[in-house]
DNA sequence: ATAATATATAATTGTATAATGATACGTTTA
DNA sequence: TAAACGTATCATTATACAATTATATATTAT
């Protein structure tokens, strides 16, 4: 039996993961782990569309796990916590642990 | 430009968050950072029903993030890597700093 | 063997959300 | 001011997936 504050926590890590857990956005984080980037040098370093890119940054701007600055008519996105990079090297620790697992999970579709 | 091996990894880091993206997933891991419980010690501690608890551990058990063992009629589930818990406590951390924002980002459904 | 218990699977349904194309908004330059 | 550029938003569509109900399988007890 679960407690209601129990709840709200797992709900916002469940959603701290879901952020996390879209191709896309992890590979704007990790274009992201080199530094400031503005929104077309993301999209030329990703291949991903510009409004894709905005859908996403804005996720992850609201998420918390991103911060932006406008600066003229670029505006930069930046890492907002070197603990999401440290999660994300975590997890490419564990994936050497699990990666065969993950790779032949077939609940999750592969993309 | 991101190369094969580089989208590979992504993808596989993506999947590997999604299946801690789920709060169900979520109350089920944590229950398990206990120790090792079986199928109807989970159902009586999170409250989900029997079938959705069992779908949700064969996610986890694919994804290898999870492992079972059969013991008589019962079916023991425990985490399979102490880093799966570190990426947990790791969260929690990050949550700490990041808890407003993931708190009003609408673009993911609250629950 | 039969019943009861524990767990897993299947089919269905509803909802969330990623991607796309079109367009709007804001800023700079000519 | 107009044009060009950078970014954000909207509407639509397709798909992924969580939850539910019903049922199947497996193990122990009577």
């Amino acid at each position: 039996m679960l407690l209601t504050a129990e709840i709200t926590a797992i709900s916002l890590k469940a959603k701290l993961f879901r952020g996390l857990s879209d191709p896309s956005r992890l590979s704007i984080l990790e274009c992201l782990l080199d530094g400031p980037r503005n929104v077309s040098e993301i999209v030329a370093a990703t291949d991903l569309s510009q409004p894709n890119v905005s859908n996403h940054l804005a996720c992850l701007r609201d998420c918390g796990l991103a911060a932006a600055v406008q600066e003229g008519r670029y505006v930069y996105y930046r890492i907002s916590d070197d603990r999401v990079a440290n999660l994300l090297a975590l997890a490419d620790e564990v994936l050497a642990e699990v990666a065969r697992g993950v790779y032949e999970c077939t609940r999750v579709t592969h993309s």
